[in-house]
DNA sequence: ACGGTTTTTGAAAGCGCTTTCAGATAGCCA
DNA sequence: TGGCTATCTGAAAGCGCTTTCAAAAACCGT
């Protein structure tokens, strides 16, 4: 290597190293390390003339030669669904908030509830380097979880719970079966679903399975024709209600797969002339801002996504710290009542 | 170093590297390098043997060396108000669009509206050696733009205009005086602003002007009880409406930050009895999902998110390949009239 | 078959940081 | 002050990849 004079180092161009600091503060850049890491075991005086050339230089670590040193890249990645849905944002946000607070950056993917997408995703952080990985849901691609295995990173699921991998998240079946008994509580008989794609999706698909569970845990069974499964947004709300009325016989109650889906189907429903609650009970998932305010005001499960977040980032960081961490974790889903549901009718047989 | 014979080297816990594939393929590191990336004159049974190795190996290039051998670290980054706001979700989620396709990821952080945050955010991600940088707005940290101009890194700002810095985004008092003339057309003349939080928020602040200067322009005047400042969200615009009318003189109209405190004065104004457009014309700003769906359906200021996104990402690629690029991109936002503006009444006065 | 090209290829030098290891210093007690 | 221990410090060896440079191999026209 061509070593140049130590006097004309100061190339304008050049962005600082460590190098450039050392020898401003008269030290080895081992020294340099020391003091902007740990700073254990450095002199007084030769700390503060570290601190004081990199101060002066500007010095900024450079990241990709310290990840490489230290096998460490301090970012976690996250392969969600929908970047842009409301709870898998304030999950990521709140994920973040743990992982800034351990010096970790989080890096966030789309999967587009694409299996083959998330692997791509996922494969792509995995060569970033990340040293950990979120997911949502329990059904992936075959090949992702061995690609995980093989680069040797904590991993957790959330949003459902697994027998299998770890995981933050809450059951599905339970929670929508808790709506579907709180309405027949309430007396309705003929109870309906609208979810999201339920594709690839155990989470959309459990809480299907769990309210028809409960209802014929009660004797009743949930009609293909009042089974309804759309595109999620206010218009898949909406074509979803539609598409159940011309079933036939209609549903008193329907429970859907998000607020905004149940906001298309009161508004729906109301363009058919019908009541909600007078002639229809809604029940939605997540409880978005906008739900309260709604009118009716919307009955929700809500998730408490900065729960999940939280969990799930402790989570890996421990994993990643080599702490222990537990396998499952159960954030509880929780039913909020607001004035969206009702007895039915007494006519409504 | 201690070369190990190349027989024993299948330690399991170790994940193959590049040297590992070589061996496998029995050529050098270096004609592994040139496979996996630009391939170019490599002779094909080499190739071949080189992406077999590969293959079964299950080798992932090492992110970290990669960009410290290449100065690349394939990542920009972006810092933006907030994080689960929409419009930004949106623009988040169309610069990731574009990066994805030239091979480079996206980190994005959170700056909640304070600029020391924002200053610490940018510099966690100039330290992780992003490769861009995306902002928004033009207000920052005294620092900030010297920060990245030492790292040497190209910026671009978003959702505003600006005379020194590169950047992608609209008029906002244009935009903003395009609804208010709008209102006066129809006949308004005692127009409201409720806001949310101005301070270090130049698109905020640019909205109150354009609307202030465009009334002025027809010689009336914003009066300070009908210019309200409230913290986001559908809450923020009920409390920002009752303000208003706790003012005195209500106003026939109002503009709203987004169309979440639109909602929220909306909610308010008919808890007043006010009906929504007959009494009160509500204008709003983004155009979220719901919008549409209100009752009335909101008239509002659509941003075009995914542009903005989109020809920020472009801007920030093109010069990272060292490639021109327009330092200013004016993206149009569009007023959507639907139903909840309308003439006032004629006894407003 | 031979000299001159044109391709391919591998050795080795980095990229900028951390960390080990051994040598240098400082501190302490007698 | 000397000797021994406890602290500090710097040289140097990596981390795993890309890329230059020169040597080796393949190709070509005669």
């Amino acid at each position: 290597m061509l070593d140049l004079p130590d006097d004309i180092l100061e190339l304008p161009g050049r962005s600082p190293v460590a190098r450039d600091v050392a020898r401003r503060a008269g030290v080895s850049t081992a020294t340099v390390s020391r003091v902007l890491n740990g700073s254990a075991g450095v002199r007084a005086d030769k700390r503060d003339a570290v601190m004081r050339a990199a101060q002066d230089l500007g010095f900024v670590a450079n990241g990709a030669a310290r990840a490489l040193s230290t096998r460490r890249f301090m970012a976690v990645g996250a392969v969600v669904p929908n970047i842009e849905n409301e709870a898998f944002v304030r999950v990521l946000s709140s994920v973040q908030d743990r992982l800034r607070q351990a010096g970790y950056t989080l890096i966030a993917a789309n999967a587009g509830y694409d299996l083959e997408d998330e692997l791509r995703e996922a494969t792509f952080l995995l060569e970033r380097g990340v040293d950990g990985l979120m997911l949502v849901g329990d059904i992936h691609h075959p090949d992702l979880h061995a690609r995980i295995a093989r680069s040797g990173i904590p991993m957790v699921q959330t949003f459902s719970l697994s027998q299998e991998h770890p995981c933050v998240g809450f059951d599905n079946a339970a929670s929508a079966a808790r709506a579907a008994n709180y309405l027949m509580d309430l007396g309705h008989r003929r109870i309906g679903v609208i979810s999201g794609l339920r594709k690839d999706n155990d989470r959309g698909g459990a809480r299907v399975t769990g309210i028809a569970q409960a209802l014929a845990a009660r004797g009743l069974r949930l009609a293909p024709e009042h089974d309804i499964e759309i595109s999620y947004g206010i218009g898949g709300g909406r074509d979803g209600f539609r598409q159940m009325l011309a079933g036939g016989v209609p549903p008193t109650a329907v429970i859907c797969g998000t607020d905004q889906i149940a906001f298309g189907a009161m508004i729906e429903a109301r363009a058919r002339g019908l009541s909600v609650p007078g002639d229809l009970s809604v029940i939605g998932h997540n409880d978005s801002d906008f739900s309260p305010f709604l009118d009716p005001p919307l009955t929700t499960i809500r998730i408490h996504s900065a729960e999940i977040g939280h969990a799930a980032g402790d989570h890996l960081i421990a994993r990643i710290q080599g702490r222990p961490a537990v396998r499952l974790t159960e954030i509880d889903a929780e039913l909020i009542l607001r004035a969206s549901t009702a007895p039915p009718r007494r006519d409504a047989g």
